[in-house]
DNA sequence: CTATTTGCAAACCCTTTGCAAAAAT
DNA sequence: ATTTTTGCAAAGGGTTTGCAAATAG
C-alpha cells in the first residue's frame, strides 16, 4: 500500500484510490483482464468505472509499471512488470502460466538479438498442455 | 491456380472464386490483415465481401491451411501454413519478419516441452529492431 | 491554484452472425 | 438436388475518447 505510493511518486502519477485499486488488484490476481480489474475493484469501490480502469492501465503501462499479455482471444490480460519471463498460454482453457527464463533461453535470446539485431521485449509461448491445472486437460 | 483448387480438394471446401482469390493473395502479400486482403481481392473481384473474407479465413484457419499472427494491436494478420518458424514483430512499426528456427531454438524448445510437459505451437518475440527496413528505425 | 484524474456516455473498430439468394459439386 | 458459400446489414464485444466535475499535490 505505502510501496504503491512511493512507486506512484517515483513515476511521476498521481496517487489516487483508484490507481491504487489497480496495482493492488494487480498483485492479488494473476494476468487479470481489464473486466477481471474493474469486476473485483468494484466490491471495495463501487464507485470505479471500467474507463477508469483502462486509462491506469494504459498509464501504468506507459511508465514500465504494468505489461500487457496477449493470448489472442480478444482480450487483453495484464501483469506487473517484475523480471523478465516467458509466458506460456494453455491452447485449451486459455490459462497462463509464467516461466523464468533459463540459461538455455537467455543463451538462445543473446544469439537471435546478435544476429538479427533487435532487442527482444516480450516473448510469447502458445502450447498445447499435457496436464494443466486448470482445465486438467490430459 | 490449379494448385489451390486441388488443395481445397483435399480439405473438402468448394472452390469457390472467393476462396481461391483469399488464398492467392496471401502468398502474395506477407501477413495481411482482413482489411488488406479484403482492398486487395476487391480490385479484381469489386463483389467480394469483408465478411466472406472473414468466414473464410475462419474455414481455412480451421483445416489447417492458415494460421494466425497476433501482434496485439487490435487486428489479426494472417499466413499460410508453411515450415515452423517465429514472428518478429518490430515494436515501433509492427512489421513482422519471419525466421526460421534455428538449432538453438529448437534445443530450448525442445528442453522446455519436456521440462514443462507441454506441447509449443506459436512463439511470438515482440522486439525492438535497430535497423527495421521499413521503418528505418535505428 | 493548477494539472491530473475521474466517470459517464458515446463513439470506434474489428469481428461475428442471421438469413435469403446464389453457386458449387 | 443438396450442401456450401456468398453478401448484406445488423449486432457484438473490447477499447478509446471528449468533456465537465472532482481530486491530488
Amino acid at each position: 500500500m505505502q510501496d504503491f505510493i512511493i512507486l506512484l511518486k517515483e513515476k511521476e502519477l498521481k496517487a489516487t484510490p483508484q490507481r491504487i485499486s489497480v496495482l493492488k488488484e494487480l498483485t492479488k490476481k494473476k494476468h487479470p483482464t481489464m473486466d477481471d480489474l474493474y469486476e473485483a475493484i468494484k466490491l471495495e469501490n463501487p464507485s470505479m468505472s471500467l474507463a477508469t480502469v483502462y486509462k491506469n492501465i494504459a498509464t501504468l503501462k506507459e511508465k514500465g509499471v504494468v505489461i500487457e499479455v496477449n493470448i489472442a482471444d480478444g482480450k487483453m490480460r495484464y501483469d506487473i512488470y517484475s523480471t523478465p519471463h516467458i509466458h506460456i498460454v494453455c491452447k485449451n482453457c486459455q490459462s497462463i502460466r509464467d516461466i523464468d527464463y533459463n540459461e538455455n533461453l537467455f543463451d538462445y535470446q543473446n544469439k537471435l538479438e546478435l544476429d538479427e539485431k533487435i532487442k527482444v521485449e516480450r516473448l510469447d509461448i502458445v502450447a498445447s498442455v499435457e496436464s494443466c491445472l486448470l482445465c486438467q486437460k490430459k
